[in-house]
DNA sequence: TTTTTCAATTGATATAGCTCAATTTTTCTC
DNA sequence: GAGAAAAATTGAGCTATATCAATTGAAAAA
């Protein structure tokens, strides 16, 4: 059985096939109603319980998905370029964002109307299918993290977001990291300091290497099983 | 700000609209493709990892809603009459369930073949739009939840959940609970001791009280507050 | 009814991981 | 390049909550 509560900071498959789906005279409507901005590292790109008017693509970057929350957020995903925001916001009864994202590193992004949006996908069941597929995709990402988040400690939930980052963002053993070790305890769910610790761990028991913002898998095999046993 | 991160243990609306949005024939090849079965307490209605080859609809009894896992499991919602099950399945390259789910009491329940499903979502965009919707809506939940579990104490928790036992399953301040102190236990993701004492908090604060398996809200806004709180 | 099994309760103890405080290292700004 | 600000690190102690063990109560089976 495929174990889908490791390597879980992000969806797997992040191809937005969706607009494949849509005929010419769709394509020219989503792209006249289409608006491209530029974020800072750092910026909200949207915010949690405001008006929802837009789906937002990110298409570059890197971006944080996540619910407000206090004392501390809770981060849903790592969005990497091609990335949709804000279709969760769409059913009917609700007009708000139901998370805020920002950005980890300057990052550009696309706004299409959310009314086209629904227009589309009530007009295209093709492109509503692929939407609801795109939806599942995350449904099992969010299913994994839940799981990863509740069910594993520390070294667990740390060796799956450093796997994922591999894996998934930086498709890479060695990556230089441009988060900070708050911003991996803040996706972790643990404290900063305990990060510092577990991460001395794992260099101590030569399954990483670090050196300033460069990190180096050394031994996958062993993180993954750390990852699964929690 | 509406608080989505209260009353989590299922989703707010529960009807299953989708189904109005059919014409005549696909109603009828939905109703000559369906199976109707009973499950007792405690039975499985379905298992994570196998072949998902009919969407659930549960039409009587109440579903616990699982990921599997090792030592325990993560209790994803409780479906309530007319609740879809196995929606989330539907993506490409998936044929198997996402989650697992069994009957807290005796159930009745139908199968819809899940290609039918499929076709029915390609045909029919109306219907394609209503099930993103719902996908939608289990989302909201499963974010609250999510939230709930990792981002709120014991004391929390617990209100959380009899809060929405009482308002979204039993729409009742005062209940008969199916429900063991260890099934509540696996629901707020504690020990069943812990589950205990806390009630046993709540009984000598005057915020609830118990008898057998009847339980009574008696402070609903105080519930509220400490579920709010975390 | 008696026995067996399962559920609920209570107390004592253990621990994972947090918070707080202090220090060092790195990065940014002027 | 000097100083300031931010990030990383380390150690000590604390706390929420789990685990373990024992007891009582309730429900099911014989």
């Amino acid at each position: 059985m495929g174990n889908y509560y490791s390597n879980t900071c992000t969806v797997n498959n992040n191809n937005v096939f969706c607009f494949d789906e849509l005929t010419e005279s769709q394509k020219e409507k989503v792209d006249a109603n289409k608006v491209t901005l530029h974020y800072k590292k750092g910026e909200n790109i949207c915010k949690q319980g405001s008006f929802a008017s837009h789906i937002i693509l990110l298409k570059s970057g890197l971006g944080k998905v996540y619910l407000e929350g206090n004392p501390k957020n809770l981060i849903l995903k790592i969005a990497p370029p091609n990335s949709l925001i804000g279709l969760p916001s769409i059913y009917d009864g609700n007009n708000t964002f139901l998370y805020s994202a920002s950005s980890y590193i300057d990052s550009e992004v696309e706004l299409i109307d959310i009314e086209l949006f629904k227009v589309l996908i009530q007009e295209n069941s093709r492109f509503a299918y692929r939407i609801i597929n795109t939806l599942n995709e995350h449904t099992v990402q969010t299913y994994g993290r839940f799981y990863c988040l509740t069910n594993k400690q520390m070294h667990g939930r740390l060796a799956d977001i450093l796997l994922c980052l591999s894996e998934r963002i930086f498709r890479q053993d060695v990556f230089s990291l441009p988060l900070t070790r708050s911003d991996l305890a803040e996706l972790t769910g643990m404290s900063t300091e305990s990060v510092v610790r577990v991460m001395k761990d794992f260099k101590d028991d030569g399954l990483i290497n670090t050196d300033g913002k460069e990190i180096n898998l050394l031994n996958v095999e062993m993180l993954m099983k750390i990852s699964e046993l929690g």
